[in-house]
DNA sequence: AGGTGGACCCGAACGC
DNA sequence: TGCGTTCGGGTCCACC
């Protein structure tokens, strides 16, 4: 709970970005074998020694290590990889560590990953770019990502809206609850096949979108359970769901009680009084 | 080809 | 109380 979406992802990069850049990785530890499967962890983390960060960058849900060799530590978290920062040895023990990076100022890194679905992947100069655009889509708070450039993603999709907002080729960086978020923005219902949207739905679902994401972000995101800052601070954005883990409770806009369905195999939560299907029934 | 459902993992929540 | 079972979440992959 509380995975790490775009928001959560953004934040602990930004947070990141000043302690990490120019720093060299003077000791690399990885213990758990998954980590960077199919690669043996002792010679993923004898690469990784010695390399000095040139630049701390996100795309979609992905952190990317970018070193002055050119080479790249591609980062995924899933659902319960969290990364702390902690100055002279004082990283507190934890089970759940599944490397540290030792920097070059004495300071450590911690990755932490209680369900082990977190993945880190050194990447050589020219695999990342075919590496991200075989998974990923627009940037959903970039310049590129207009309202036509979703209806472009939507288009001829007999799919649930739902699963298509969890599709990281439409766009990049949505997860289970800003998803929900969003199309309780946009009052469309979770089941409503991406076709049948309206161009007037799609502007709606567009601005939903964006403003879900910027609020989370604004709010450093949302700590559920395992989303930390590398700080250790949790985020806020939990106590602004309009819809995600409300159900039983009324509705911020029309008061009827948000109930919990499954729709694209995920739990989601909408209001049966104001989400909407799109003309699915008519046409479908 | 596009859509769907299972596998991966493990703590929490639930049921008896 | 204490056990066993179910659930969930992001992504990949096998299947239809």
């Amino acid at each position: 709970m509380g995975v790490p979406e775009l928001p959560e992802v953004e934040t602990i990069r930004a947070r990141l970005e000043p302690l990490l850049l120019g720093r060299r990785f003077d000791r690399v530890t990885i213990s758990d074998e998954r980590l960077t499967m199919p690669f043996p962890p002792e010679s993923v983390a004898a690469e990784l020694q010695g390399q000095r960060i040139a630049s701390v960058e996100r795309r979609g849900k992905y952190l990317i290590f970018r070193f002055e060799s050119r080479r790249v530590l591609l980062i995924h978290l899933r659902m319960t990889g969290t990364l702390q920062h902690a100055y002279d040895g004082t990283l507190a023990d934890d089970p759940y560590r599944r490397a540290v990076v030792r920097l070059d100022d004495g300071s450590d890194v911690g990755y932490r990953d209680v369900r082990r679905f977190g993945t880190w992947r050194l990447l050589e100069p020219d695999e990342l770019d075919p590496y991200l655009a075989k998974r990923l889509g627009e940037e959903p708070l970039g310049r590129r990502f207009t309202a036509a450039a979703l209806a472009a993603r939507l288009v001829n999709r007999r799919t649930p809206i739902k699963a298509a907002l969890l599709d990281q080729r439409a766009l990049a960086g949505m997860g289970n609850i800003y998803a929900d978020e969003a199309l309780w923005r946009a009052r469309i219902h979770p089941r409503s096949q991406a076709r049948s949207l309206q161009p007037e739905d799609v502007r709606r679902l567009h601005r939903a979108i964006r403003g879900a994401l910027q609020t989370g972000l604004a709010l450093q995101g949302s700590t559920l359970r395992d989303y930390r800052t590398p700080d250790g601070e949790p985020g806020s954005m939990q106590h602004e769901f309009r819809v995600y883990g409300r159900e039983g409770q009324p509705c911020y806009r029309c008061g009827t009680a948000i109930e919990k369905i499954r729709a694209a195999g995920r739990g989601t939560s909408y209001c049966p009084g104001c989400q909407v299907e799109a003309a699915a029934q008519a046409s479908g």
